[in-house]
DNA sequence: TCGACGTATAGCCAGCGGGCTATGAATGAG
DNA sequence: CTCATTCATAGCCCGCTGGCTATACGTCGA
């Protein structure tokens, strides 16, 4: 029933896992190795949190070798950004509805 | 240091607590116990996660003799959009880059 | 003044989850 | 073949937080 907007904003929550996201987007692609010099975590905790990401559809990954290169997945932030919209859209909504009432009562 | 986009990141992530905050979007202005009627959850519960929407600036409160009125501050989820278009900013930066270069190399 | 009502606070508990270390698995180098 | 490297997994611990009940606080009606 955990649908996808919701595990997008838990996914986000945790400021380690988003600022390497944010990492990622900045950047572009990136070992977990080089994601770990700078993440201030382990290298299994970083590993954990691109888990993570990648459930939430957030990163992508790409096997190279015995490396694993992962990137950003920038519409999967969509959701996100739709909602906040959506959110902000009833307000815009009722502002018509009050332009609206204003109008009928100026007849 | 736990600045304000983290704070509504973190305020946000829970589904209890946004539902609470989209039923102010969609419905305006509730009262507490208007809103526990469909929080599925305790008074209190819902008491405190209107605390902490409230200190996330993400609500407004409003007393009128034993009731709390409670409604949505939509101007709160700026720093929300404004970071997903950062992110997506990125993406278009390198889209522009390559736009660039694939230019270069045709001349 | 007193009781009922609406909300906030206090105190508690349990589960989730983010951190760690240790280790496994896969690949590359020599 | 062996060892180093890179990442993922396992297992553990502990703090945070969302849920509860009980209760305090403020307000209205009688």
């Amino acid at each position: 029933m955990t649908n996808a907007r919701d595990e997008i904003f838990r996914t986000l929550a945790d400021p380690t896992r988003r600022a390497i996201f944010e990492r990622l987007c900045r950047e572009g692609e990136k070992t977990v190795g080089a994601l770990t010099v700078h993440a201030g975590v382990s290298q299994p905790v970083v590993s954990k949190h691109l888990a993570t990401l990648k459930r939430a559809g957030l990163v992508r990954d790409r096997h190279e070798g015995r490396q694993t290169h992962y990137s950003a997945e920038f519409a999967a932030l969509a959701p996100l950004v739709d909602w906040a919209n959506e959110m902000t859209g009833f307000w815009e909504k009722k502002f018509d509805a009050l332009e609206d009432l204003l109008k009928r009562m100026d007849q």
